[in-house]
DNA sequence: GTCTATACGGTGATAGAC
DNA sequence: GTCTATCACCGTATAGAC
């Protein structure tokens, strides 16, 4: 056994090299080779480790999609949090999360569209339960006063506003602060607070 | 010349086959004998009529591009309609374009993320101008009595509550339709009302 | 477990006949 | 312009030595 932890086991080493690469090339895009000089191995211990390329790439978009689907069920059924509150909590853990994985957005829709069924095939082992999500659903809709259709509408409005900026940086990056990514950046620091305001304030308008 | 038009010329059906599979499947994902079989033809006509894989791409990538800018700036500028009514006009048009062609936006940002250079290289050509744009947002800023920041957070906010639907089909239609596209689709035709109602409510939520 | 060498199929691209 | 045949390369996967 090695002295410490600078050392990685293989397995980890190529786990990360792939993920890497996975989410910035996609399935198609990848390389064994590249993922192979990024771990600093060579090919055949890929095959080794993992038997395809394949089976390597579901092992990381397993793990992918789990954290895209954040645990964040708990906290929107909670009695003592207002919906605003939970809606400013939901948007603060959605957009850090993004913070910290800003490619996450864009890999699991490239992927997701590339194979369709593929989302399927996971749903019960990432943190989805559409059980749960519908009791969610009932929550906020007593709580906010909206229809359950409406909340559905609400749901999907919020998550988009997350998402889009980091699915689409380079078209906002581009266009709308001319390549600036400085500019883009500070504009994805603000947008948590956007966010919350925006749909909190459209609860309201609607409401009255 | 052939009777009549049902026959299309060769580089037509290039174009329309090289559309639906590159849109599908991507630039790396796609094959230049599917692109050959789906319109009929033989690889090697495809390079006689474009030279390259890369060439043809960017031809429909290009096209394709400009279409996912709609020309909706005049109307955004008229003086003869309220920001409501505006609003409105534009999420109903932008909606409208993605019911026509479902799969734009997971195209557009597949491969702005696969190359992100590839926006800037457009930037021109496609229905974006960055200076009109700026005259929007100081419109609309006075208009809705919110910030020139504000007005920015409350397009992209827009935009995204549009795309998103689309772009994460796979997500929304397995997570909360449980793969149900018949509920899906109802969805996706509410959601023209629900956009238009939300963003407006959001600012009279806003300025109350 | 880790390496080098290689097999094998697929893919973009071209040559050349018609 | 359109076709068939073919090339050259690349990428996944495996064999086999250590």
């Amino acid at each position: 056994m090695k002295s410490n932890k600078i050392e990685k086991d293989t397995e980890s080493k190529i786990l990360e090299a792939a993920k890497r690469v996975f989410v910035q090339k996609g399935l198609d895009g990848a390389r064994m080779q590249e993922i192979a000089d990024e771990a600093r191995i060579n090919k055949a211990l890929l095959h080794y480790y993992f038997r395809s390329k394949e089976k390597l790439f579901m092992t990381i978009f397993k793990v992918e999609l789990n954290s895209f689907f954040p645990r964040l069920i708990p906290v929107l059924l909670s009695p003592d949090m207002t919906h605003e509150q939970k809606i400013r909590h939901f948007v603060e853990e959605y957009i850090d999360l993004f913070l910290k994985n800003p490619f996450l957005p864009a890999f699991v829709l490239r992927e997701v569209n590339r194979n369709p069924q593929i989302i399927a095939q996971f749903i019960g082992e990432s943190g989805i339960d559409s059980r749960k999500l519908k009791e969610v659903m009932k929550v906020l809709s007593n709580e906010m006063g909206l229809s359950l259709n409406e909340v559905l509408h609400l749901m999907v409005t919020t998550v988009s506003a997350c998402i889009f900026p980091f699915a689409g940086k380079p078209i906002i990056e581009q266009v709308l602060f001319e390549g600036n990514s400085t500019e883009y950046n500070q504009f994805l620091r603000e947008r948590k607070k956007f966010v919350a305001d925006f749909v909190i304030f459209s609860i309201k308008g609607r409401t009255i």
